[in-house]
DNA sequence: GCGTGCCTGCGACATTTTGCGACAAAACCG
DNA sequence: CGGTTTTGTCGCAAAATGTCGCAGGCACGC
């Protein structure tokens, strides 16, 4: 998903599909368009759809028909607009199994935050928090002690982390070697919300690398994979993988 | 749970979905809705559910049915509501291992309540057992008398403890190394409701450090996970985890 | 009944942690 | 090499936490 998702936009306003449309690619996500459940069947049909973003409010066959549908016939997560005042069909709409809504006239940096949050659940990383419990990480002369969120540089003196900070490291000792998306990070240390222009996890990145590895011509621990992510490239002992 | 639970409103009256989910989303909530059971059953599937709340009142699959269909097949906690006359059902149903349960017409807030209590209680912790009693407790060269109530710090000398200060300490000694939210820590020490602005357990936490663990930067006893709550991080000899 | 002292919760303010915009620096692309 | 994209990092503001002082409540002794 970090590839480029691909997303159907259902909406009879053909303003707010192209709107939508842009925005979405602007921002790295493929795009297909339908005006009506027609279009729909037959985007689905011929393409590989990885989420469905549904306007409720549609003559013919309506929104909510077209989302039970969805649910019926397919896997796809569904994230429905609906007016402002509608609540009666943002409520029916969660029943129907929406994975998530927006209220219109919506922001559509909110609707892209929305669409990352839900494509990101769907290709989290298998969790590996049990083994981790009770040990020791040790990792080019550095400690962290995993029970009492602990970090002890070369030279035996403690180092005091945040709890954001912690997390990162964590994710990066459980996953050493492996190049982590920022999305996939995002997931590992909160699973918070990401808005599209989400820099904290770089910013948590430099602020450990403050700490820890302070030479950024030669990073011994975290590196940059440009266009990637971060990877942790330091061995780690006491780590499960 | 502190982050944002998400409940589950199982009832056929779509003015009391309608109106619970509203309430509930306004105290950050996030809520999924039924009006059956076969709709109950999907969001079970397609959604990860903290705790439902449901309608023992209806048509087809009654209530009853459903609340049994939920403890055969989940662990999750269940809220009744039930008509004001229907004792009967309310005996059934908190047989049936239901959680609590509120008879109609009810005033969302107090469902609220019910909700935080049931999560908090949910997310918590192998409830203490009674072997806490008779033994003294010893971390980082203190020693807590838990038949007295007394605490004795490493050079040998008492160190006095008011109800809530003793109560706090024991509950983190009950639960070392656990992150425990203020909500918990508030069940745990009285079964009080938490407002939303209480800062108590601040507070006592606060007391409690200053008095144990006075140096704020490395903390040896009561460490702060931001956005968390708190988390005993010394080893807890003669406790029972 | 009345004062005294301790416990407790609350408001208020200080401090820390976080996230975000902005802009500089670095990497990539031809 | 210039132009573009991506990343590094600073400063600020919001949110969460730490802590002080105060006032009400309660127990106790007079």
């Amino acid at each position: 998903m970090s590839e480029s998702p691909t997303v159907l936009v259902v909406d009879d306003h053909r303003d707010i599909r192209d709107l939508v449309s842009r925005y979405l690619q602007e921002h790295g996500i493929r795009t297909l368009l339908a005006e009506g459940g027609v279009t729909m069947k037959r985007q689905l049909r011929d393409h590989a759809v990885d989420l469905v973003v549904l306007d409720i409010m549609m003559p013919g066959d309506d929104g909510l028909t077209l989302c039970r549908y969805l649910r019926e016939h397919t896997e796809l997560p569904v994230i429905l607009l609906t007016a402002m005042s509608e609540e009666t069909d943002r409520i029916i709409g969660l029943e129907m199994g929406a994975d998530d809504y927006l209220t219109k006239p919506f922001n559509p940096r909110e609707l892209l935050a929305r669409i990352k949050a839900v494509l990101r659940r769907a290709s989290a990383l298998p969790p590996q928090r049990a083994p981790m419990a009770g040990r020791n990480l040790r990792f080019d002369g550095w400690t962290l002690d995993v029970d009492r969120h602990q970090l002890t540089d070369p030279e035996g003196v403690e180092v005091s982390l945040s709890t954001a900070e912690y997390r990162l490291l964590l994710a990066f000792l459980e996953h050493a070697g492996r190049v982590l998306s920022r999305d996939q990070l995002m997931d590992l240390t909160r699973g918070r919300e990401a808005d599209a222009f989400d820099r904290s996890i770089d910013n948590h990145v430099s602020r450990l690398r403050r700490k820890m590895d302070p030479d950024a011509r030669h990073p011994r621990l975290i590196k940059t994979i440009w266009g990637g992510g971060y990877q942790w490239i330091a061995d780690v002992e006491g780590a499960a993988e």
